[in-house]
DNA sequence: GAATTTTAATGATATTTGTCATGTTTTTGA
DNA sequence: TCAAAAACATGACAAATATCATTAAAATTC
């Protein structure tokens, strides 16, 4: 199997704080998994005793709603690390991690985290600027979901979705969500959703082909997500 | 000036974990301050130095829309401790906090603190505790808000409100806060805050007596919150 | 303690958003 | 590759929520 030392994903996350004997130390201890797309890596409610870190592949953070609806709170790429959370919270993990593509994980054992953090204060520092960052972007994402319409939050969604996946050589988001996933992201009916993309379409600020979509004007998108 | 040592706040957030010693080298650096109703103690975008911990006093901490509305993401009371999501993060201070009441709270450098995450890995592990539960509630808040209808989150707000700061003799919900800040909360226009509180009323769920909020079903309440 | 400002309340109405129904297109899987 | 299922699209309508206007009540200030 392959080392923590040699990938280069660790570069990405706190895992970068580590020397090369601690790293050694999490190879010897470490798992490697596959998650097919459709399947779940952390469930809400559950507990888990690790960390994940994310090789490749692409994820949605999800939470269901008492009143059956699933909100998609976040979304994780390759590079980033999961359940870090839970494991730090000393409680249940808070959301479902469904793979949105087939992903390669690896799992570090609770044990050699918190022994890491007991030691190693810089990996400790770097994981709490994770999760503080982490609890800025929620509370901005908190305000904007009780204040902002639906139109004005599905542009900040596309261009959000940009920022975070990029665009494929044709220019558009590398990312393919449903309708439905989108409306979950916005927190609207899926019906709300596929009706404002069009319209979104139809002011030729989008381009639609299929899934696909692309960003044609930026400044208009970013307009719109500030309400004019 | 009193010393930390003496200070039963602390027993009640992350400087629990410190030694006698440490509380000591705490209390030569720290400041006292009074915030007075209505006054700032942080300002959203601006830059802090170290960390506060409330003595006693009652806050809301709330961020500014583009649109130009207040959004109350969370209130603090004595006991808690704000700003260090801004040092650990290394990211300018995300929240405006504004006192509901006179507060008095104490300052503590940030290199003080920085110094102690070094040293301490319990302070550190119960930092990071903090704000893992934190994002856990901020993860929770984004869901209910995208997917609840106002009435829901007005019946859940109500029960959060009486859960921190419980009722007075009379049973009372012990926070005074305008429609308006009610409305700020759930996210909705003040007009809709009032007109839902005088329902709940109407239907003998709570009693409004000017700005002072009881309870008389929670059950009911609760289940409201769920949308029954 | 009277005047002024702020806050609360409520009706009328407009806008936004959700739901239901229906048909089409795309994707999936035997 | 074809049938079934899922996803997409759109119209019609209903429900939720916001806005505007007005009045009443409460709090603040001079």
């Amino acid at each position: 199997m392959s080392r923590c030392t040699q990938c280069i994903i660790k570069r990405f996350n706190s895992l970068k704080k580590l020397t090369h004997d601690e790293l050694e130390k999490f190879s010897d201890h470490k798992t490697s998994l596959l998650i097919k797309k459709g399947e779940n890596l952390m469930t809400e409610g559950h507990t888990i005793n690790g960390l994940y870190c994310v090789k490749d592949g692409k994820c949605k953070l999800t939470k269901l709603n008492t009143n059956g609806k699933e909100q998609i709170i976040k979304f994780v790429k390759g590079g980033d690390i999961l359940g870090h959370r839970s494991i730090l919270s000393d409680e249940p993990v808070g959301l479902n991690v469904t793979a949105l593509e087939d992903m390669h994980v690896c799992f570090i054992p609770k044990g050699d985290i918190l022994d890491m953090i007991r030691t190693n204060s810089q990996f400790s520092l770097s994981l709490m600027k994770n999760i503080s960052h982490q609890l800025n972007e929620a509370n901005t994402s908190i305000s904007q979901m009780a204040q902002k319409p639906v139109k004005d939050r599905l542009a900040e969604t596309l261009i959000h979705l940009e920022e975070i996946f990029g665009v494929d050589k044709e220019g558009f988001i590398d990312i393919t969500l449903t309708r439905e996933e989108i409306a979950n992201t916005i927190g609207t009916a899926t019906e709300s959703a596929i009706r404002l993309l069009s319209n979104l379409k139809k002011d030729g600020v989008i381009d639609l082909t299929g899934k696909r979509i692309r960003i044609k004007e930026k400044a208009t998108l970013h307009n719109i997500s500030e309400g004019y």
